[in-house]
DNA sequence: TCCATATTTCCAGTATATTCGAAATATGAG
DNA sequence: CTCATATTTCGAATATACTGGAAATATGGA
């Protein structure tokens, strides 16, 4: 992953409003959300919150396709994997001991 | 971690000088580097580069001392992990499956 | 076709972030 | 004490981000 990429996502996600909706999507799992059921659960405007999805999609984080009348979004766990992934090499680069812990947090969560 | 505390630290990282300092600092590792260092391998101006460190360090991603004239910059990497962690429990609330592909960046790394 | 629903796009106002020059502060050397 | 070095703080200009109202688009049902 590249520098310009991580910042793109970490600014997507650097947002109350796109974080909660990105944890929201995430946790909805492979079948996704629709923008509408989103607005109503984080009681954000359509028109604001459509905004913010679209930033997030710009980032890659998520994808979006359309459902009859309403469009369903998803996470993208590849790029969500990609951003860690790019912050873990970071990391490892100069102190693998911190990895140690990290790892720990890995193993506690699955 | 705290959601507003993650927003802070996500939009720290979201900016492309920040993360290269960021990034210098965590593979300094213990010993840190000085303002002025960073400055001269950033190519930044002293002080565009002192205001982002203190974006980073109101964060709580890096940590200041003075020694002698300069003043050195450590990162944290508690914080870093914090972050990571409130990332990777975000990710595993709805699908555990992503947390073996982490996994194994995690263990790659180290 | 006509209408209601779902969502987006456009636009303007407001807020926040970023940058740089200049001045201020702190430290150590002579 | 005076000076050079290292860094920060201040202030203003510019850029970017955020929000919400209004209008536009797309879809499915009567």
């Amino acid at each position: 992953m590249e520098v310009k990429s991580a910042v793109t996502s970490l600014a997507a996600l650097a947002h109350e409003g796109r974080l909660a909706a990105f944890r929201l999507l995430v946790q909805a799992g492979g079948e996704g959300l629709a923008a509408g059921e989103l607005a109503r659960r984080l009681e954000m405007l359509p028109n604001t919150l459509s905004a913010n999805l679209n930033i997030l999609a710009n980032a890659g984080l998520v994808v979006s396709q359309r459902d009859g009348r309403s469009i369903v979004y998803r996470a993208q766990y590849d790029a969500m994997r990609d951003l860690l992934g790019f912050l873990v090499e970071d990391c490892c680069g100069g102190s693998p001991e911190i990895c140690a812990p990290l790892f720990k947090t890995v193993n506690d969560c699955c």
